[in-house]
DNA sequence: TATAATAATGATAACAATTATTATTATTGT
DNA sequence: ACAATAATAATAATTGTTATCATTATTATA
């Protein structure tokens, strides 16, 4: 199997720049919106097939994302997690830590109101390790 | 307008039982097949139904979900986030932190292997806490 | 216990975000 | 210029979730 040899695509470009100029995070959605003037003939599709691409590249990452299915705790108290990010099981992370505290800390560098956090450790679990 | 009085369900109840009894923090679809043997005339919508006015009431919280769409960010540096849940904006939120130790710490802890995290903060923005 | 008010439901249509498909176009090495 | 193939637009398909609506179940009260 040969690599794949990468083309230049004036639209990629396009991307990364709108990437390196905004801080807001933005959607799929929210880039083709921006592109869309400036490059009339752009696909929704390109953007999302770039987006992906270069996230397995590195060039980009996603903000707390990891495949769009809602998963239910029946444990309401705020706790962390733990994803093993090959067999995608999800565990509860309570390794006793300024959980309580960290959002007062954040609150203190903060103007506006801090409610809580969500704090999710990604790896390799137990099981998925010995194999 | 008058409250909205709630009445038994069985189905609901059985709901509740299953999260009650699993540590896996279930997609709506898991808890759906699993109760559906039990309860053949069983709809998903009900499921969804279900979870999602539990969670209003505070019977249920869902795991570092916000609300289905991926965000990207050029920066490829790990760091912590802070979501209005007002307006919805995303910045990053990089108070001088633990971050690094974080993934020493939990490591220290567990069998598997820890990758990085994500630590998004959640409340109102500056912006939003003036209104 | 019958009844009336209304909450809960199943089935399914609608929806939104994303991914896959495919024929066409653009880039690149020769 | 040409051949190989990466990138694309347009759009169909897929997935997860929510809305609709006619029917059924629960509950308060007569």
């Amino acid at each position: 199997m040969s690599e794949k040899v990468r083309k230049f695509s004036r639209k990629r470009e396009a991307i990364r720049t709108v990437l390196a100029n905004t801080k807001s995070h933005p959607t799929a959605e929210w880039i083709f919106s921006t592109l869309k003037p400036e490059i009339p003939d752009l696909s929704l599709a390109t953007v999302y097939r770039n987006l992906s691409e270069m996230k397995e590249n590195g060039e980009v990452q996603s903000v707390a994302f990891w495949g769009g299915k809602e998963r239910f705790d029946g444990n309401v108290e705020k706790h962390s997690h733990f994803v093993c990010d090959k067999c995608g099981r999800i565990d509860d992370f309570d390794f006793i830590m300024h959980d309580k505290e960290l959002d007062g800390v954040a609150q203190s560098h903060f103007g506006g109101k801090i409610d809580f956090h969500t704090l999710v450790f990604h790896g390799t679990c137990c099981e998925c390790v010995n194999e």
